[in-house]
RNA sequence: GGCCCUAUCGUCUAGUGGCUUAGGACGCAUGGUUCUCAUCCAUGUAACAGGGGUUCGACUCCCCUUGGGGCCGCCA
């Protein structure tokens, strides 16, 4: 065995953990379980202006509610870290300062309008905008003279002119012509590193083996590539997953749907039937079996049966799923994750004053008619549609009845007929 | 528009040159079980984008066309 298995996950705070990210850390997961690897979960917050603690907290909650686990993390530290990119400044300003004196990068002063301007001109003339080298032949001199003056600028890397080929895991040899790519960026500053780049010193340091993320990355392959020429870092696997795509067949987005997995959570799905599905979203065993669990699924993932097509999202498999996987739980099991959907539905709450006449037996007061009930009492309630049940939050909209005072309904449906 | 990826039932997919009258699941339809609904069971519905090659033989290999997608940021 060579190196060990190392891949990873690093979304960005800057919302809460979505479905393609989470399918993403899924096949990662898998991935380095399957191999006895480690799996690192790396927070890519570059981008202070849109990153936000909380989106961190919603990606780590929920991917722990899937039963993702990393080995390395922000949260619970490792040997390289640290795992957030803003505490990784240093990191980058060495290997940037390293570019810059071997002239393998330089400041750019162009100002955005400016460059705006080109890169709609460029389309407008059906050629794809890179950028046209304007500053590439500062002299240091004038470089420091318009610091001085204090005209802002970023660094842009000096991309050779050769074709970049690589071999993806999924899709086999690709290649890229880098002198369609240009001189692209990669940081505001010396402490503002851009995403291609901070992602090449990180998955360097932190001997990221596998780079295993979503086909929107292809086009960045080749940029990182030549970024891991330039440092004489080695290059890791790749392999690039199909898209999950919306009912339009783009990428999945907000726009057609759910696409947080808090949302799912909330909505009543269980994790375990969300991972089900999200692995057979662009993988399959190569079997007739549709039920896996975690461990299953760790016993038998591998790269080799991933599709190289997107999938569009099925809610409806969806469905079917999460009403198999209530299906299978105990009415015990049922019951109490039901509880928060009955309580904030306003239909119950824990009665501890009784409880205690009780020997600790829990109970429950039903609010509208003030009546004490057992907990058995509610899971026979439960029960009673566990087998309709598609999703959690159905339950209160099915036992509603149970807990009004009066009962509002159509006198129509009384009658026969119509 | 340029570059790159991609193409089997409506959807997720099996299929790696002959075993295929193309299999499974979801959905949908019909029937059975059931006091209703649901569950469960049975049956049915429905696909290899088109055109060229290669081959004794292509869903499977190659090319072209067409369709779909991604990227083209001082976002990630």
């Amino acid at each position: 065995m060579l190196n060990k298995i190392r891949t990873r996950i690093a979304p960005s705070p800057t919302g809460f953990l979505h479905i393609g990210t989470a399918r993403t850390a899924l096949f990662n997961y898998l991935f380095a379980k399957k191999n006895q690897g480690s799996f690192v979960l790396r927070i890519e917050d570059t981008d202070l202006e849109r990153s936000d603690i909380k989106f961190e907290e919603d990606i780590i909650e929920s991917l722990k509610w899937l039963g993702i686990e990393w080995n390395e993390g922000p949260d619970i530290g490792g040997d390289l870290g640290p795992y957030r990119q803003s505490e990784r400044l240093k990191s980058y300003a060495k290997y940037l300062e390293k570019l810059l004196k071997e002239d393998k990068a330089y400041y750019c002063f162009c100002g955005e309008e400016e460059l705006e301007a080109q890169r709609e001109y460029a389309m407008s003339i059906g050629q794809s905008w890179h950028y046209n080298g304007k500053c590439a032949q500062l002299s240091k001199e004038e470089v420091k003279k318009l610091i001085s003056e204090g005209k802002s600028s970023i660094i842009r890397f000096r991309a050779p002119a050769k074709k970049v080929e690589f071999n993806d895991l999924i899709r086999g040899k690709i290649e890229f012509d880098a002198a369609l790519i240009g001189d692209f960026s990669l940081a505001k500053n010396l402490n503002t590193p851009l995403y291609n780049f901070a992602v090449v010193i990180d998955d360097f340091e932190m001997e990221i083996s596998h780079v295993i993320r979503g086909e929107d990355h292809l086009s960045n392959t080749p940029k990182q590539i030549l970024i891991q020429e330039a440092l004489g870092f080695p290059r890791p696997e790749y392999a690039h997953l199909p898209l999950i795509l919306g009912p339009d067949r783009t990428k999945m987005s907000k726009r057609q749907g759910t696409v947080a997995i808090s949302e799912y959570k909330k909505a009543g799905y269980l994790s375990e039937s969300l991972v089900n599905f999200m692995a057979f979203l662009g993988w399959n065993p190569g079997t007739e079996r549709e039920i896996y669990s975690m461990p299953s699924l760790i016993k038998d993932f591998s790269l080799e049966n991933v599709q190289k097509g997107g999938a569009i999202f099925n809610i409806k498999k969806l469905e079917s799923l999460n009403g198999f996987y209530i299906r299978q739980k105990s009415v015990e099991k049922l019951t109490e994750i039901c509880f928060p959907y009955l309580i904030t539905a306003g239909f119950i709450k824990s009665h501890e004053e009784v409880e205690k006449f009780h020997l600790g037996k829990p109970h429950f007061e039903i609010i509208q008619t003030k009546e004490v009930i057992e907990l058995s009492v509610l899971e026979k309630i439960v029960a009673l549609y566990q087998e309709r049940l598609k999703k959690l939050s159905e339950i209160t909209e099915l036992t509603d009845f149970f807990f009004k005072d009066k009962l509002e309904y159509d006198i129509n449906l009384l009658k026969w007929g119509q």
